[in-house]
DNA sequence: AAATAAGTTTAGGCAAAGCTAAACCTTTCT
DNA sequence: AGAAAGGTTTAGCTTTGCCTAAACTTATTT
């Protein structure tokens, strides 16, 4: 029931990812993993053999209830990892994501234990997204996309899409972090850019690009 | 000339634990990753054709410059590891072995250097084994085994050979860790154990394969 | 010097994990 | 309904890594 590959791990992983406990087709699953076709299909065939998916052929593959709990434990390692990184070691928020991809692997059901006390038990990764907990349960996503506040609103960010490297570099640029507030001071019609103001009365405008991708609640 | 499988680091380790620059039998490499014959010669021509060993058939497998370099920054990484799991999450120093076991494969220079700034660059691992630095040097290896001490001298317990679990459990048994003084108290010419007291005037027997894996210095 | 023992390599298999090309379902369009 | 398009699976091949049995070297013993 234990012992899995890599491999293996990176198919639940993204099967999560693409469907959560839905079913995902098998070119999602073989791009999102980044190999062909065929690969994914045979795959996909030894996890089912191993009891981690259902397989309907040429409809549709789900994870079942084991896979859904390893690939949720998966998770909880990769963002716990994550955490470590940033909060310890002094990582930029992104360099971690690679580098907890190669540790979320690491087999050690005390290690993950002893990790998460280290780190006080977080919530949340250092993107903000919720740390699977080790009973299995899930933290509620937080925030809401900012175009989706109207004008006047104060809100604090709470989180952000992973969306590649260039878009945490404008991040850093533009000193915005997780926990930082602000209010939203002028949304453009034309484009959909909104323009937000920092505590210290400083203010900017974010593209449509940008904004999509942060997360807020309102305060 | 960079990214290797973890079995190629695996071979590249046990090379070099048994036989440091100098040449190893093909028998005794697979004895030690704990594979059968053929898959070490297999295993060694792979190496070779990457260029980390050079291999006289029938005579011996031996690690070049760039493997020498590999074997030495995985031990690196195995220490720092090691270290990290002791220090900064309390495992005890019989537990860690086998996930560092995992940890040294993780790729990252980043990782290691900023893992290694967080321990505060330490030089010995949690049993007293040198951690290879940086630069490839290696700090000497500390401290002779108990038996090589005579009656009446004091020391200090620095390094402990890892003979496994029942050893550690023993050691902990005997509250024996590393910066431990003692003074020899007595040497039975029967069975080769000897008498240790502690600094708190207890005073105790080790066998001869307990007293063979501990190493100290004398004051 | 020849025979035996011990250790190493070759030969032939197997499973995991990937690939391309070809065959096969499904869905959609005419 | 029939055909074209799109996506999925099958077929056949490759590399890594490990295995057993058989062949081959080297070292030791008589
Ligand atoms: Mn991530
Ligand atoms: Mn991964
Ligand atoms: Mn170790
Ligand atoms: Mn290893």
């Amino acid at each position: 029931m234990n012992n899995h590959t890599e491999s293996e791990e990176n198919y639940i992983k993204a099967l999560y990812h693409l469907g959560g406990e839905g079913a995902v087709a098998s070119g999602a699953l073989a791009n999102r993993v980044g190999a062909k076709g065929p690969s994914a299909t045979q795959a996909v065939r030894r996890l089912a053999s191993k009891g981690l998916v259902e397989v309907i052929p040429y409809k549709g593959v789900k994870l079942t209830l084991d896979g859904l709990t390893l690939a949720k434990h998966i998770l909880r390692k990769h963002r716990l990892w994550e955490t470590f990184l940033v909060e310890k070691l002094g990582f930029g928020w992104e360099e971690v994501h690679p580098i907890a991809e190669q540790l979320e692997h690491i087999q050690s059901r005390e290690l993950v234990e002893k990790l998460a006390d280290y780190l006080d038990s977080p919530v949340h990764d250092p993107h903000g997204d919720p740390i699977p907990q080790a009973d299995g349960k899930i933290p509620p996503a937080t925030g809401k996309p900012l175009q989706k506040f109207s004008q006047g609103s104060s809100l604090k960010v709470v989180r952000v899409e992973d969306a590649g490297t260039d878009f945490f570099t404008q991040l850093d640029l533009l000193e915005i972090s997780l926990g930082k507030e602000y209010t939203l001071t002028s949304v453009s019609s034309f484009d959909s850019s909104i323009q937000l103001q920092a505590e210290d009365g400083e203010s900017f405008w974010l593209s449509h690009s940008m904004s999509s991708n942060i997360y807020a609640i309102s305060l």
